[in-house]
DNA sequence: TCCTTGATCAACTGATGTGTTGAATATAGG
DNA sequence: CCTATATTCAACACATCAGTTGATCAAGGA
């Protein structure tokens, strides 16, 4: 999966807040409603629902429907997008150490 | 490498803004200065500058010293540490998606 | 239909973030 | 020493964000 940039913003965004990230921790356990997942948090159930909007505008869950319940779901494929996105700039980076660890030895030889 | 909940804060509301992620971008392909960084921005010196402040707090460059120029540099431990962290709970998610579709897979033979 | 439960909307507050301008600090070089 | 360059600090404006309370909407069950 490709996104764009303010997908990106927004994926990001979305984890930078630890309420957040123990939410997606929750669901990486299975689907969760607003009060399953308002239930570790002292906060409102209004706030943890725009919590949950913020991961939805960034794809990171999907929602159903089951009668008033509105289960919330992990999407792995918008997370596989944002390590990529990360590794790409990594694996450059760690690629140009090892060209540089070789010149070096190189030229002390 | 491990990182606590607050770098994790850092990190990822380092990544949530497109000028910083286009300095990672530029400094995986090499250490760059302020002045360098700014270049393709219309913004000022000083902005870039705190940007990089931001950066730096994160862990997710280090600076070093040569003459009047205080150079940046990816550090990749840290992006690692980013890319793990999602990486962890995708693959739940994913190992969670497979045993149900065995499940179904089981029920309807 | 009435009441309860699950979830959301609207309006407000306080905190944080990103940008600006102007002044200050530090190092290199004549 | 004096000046130019690289960078940062300080103070301010403006926007966005996370939280609150109170009202509203939607679906289920007696």
């Amino acid at each position: 999966m490709t996104v764009d940039d303010d997908q990106l913003d927004r994926s990001f965004a979305a984890l930078a807040d630890p309420v957040r990230r123990a939410m997606i921790a929750r669901l990486s356990r299975g689907p969760a409603t607003v009060n399953e997942l308002a239930e570790p948090f002292p906060i409102t159930k209004q706030a943890v629902s725009r919590h949950i909007q913020v991961l939805e505008a960034a794809g990171l869950i999907t929602r159903t429907r089951d009668g008033q319940r509105r289960p919330c779901h992990l999407v792995p494929a918008a997370l596989e997008a944002l390590t990529s996105w990360i590794d790409n700039y990594r694996l450059e980076t760690e690629r140009r150490f090892r060209r540089m660890e070789a010149l070096l030895k190189e030229n002390e030889s």
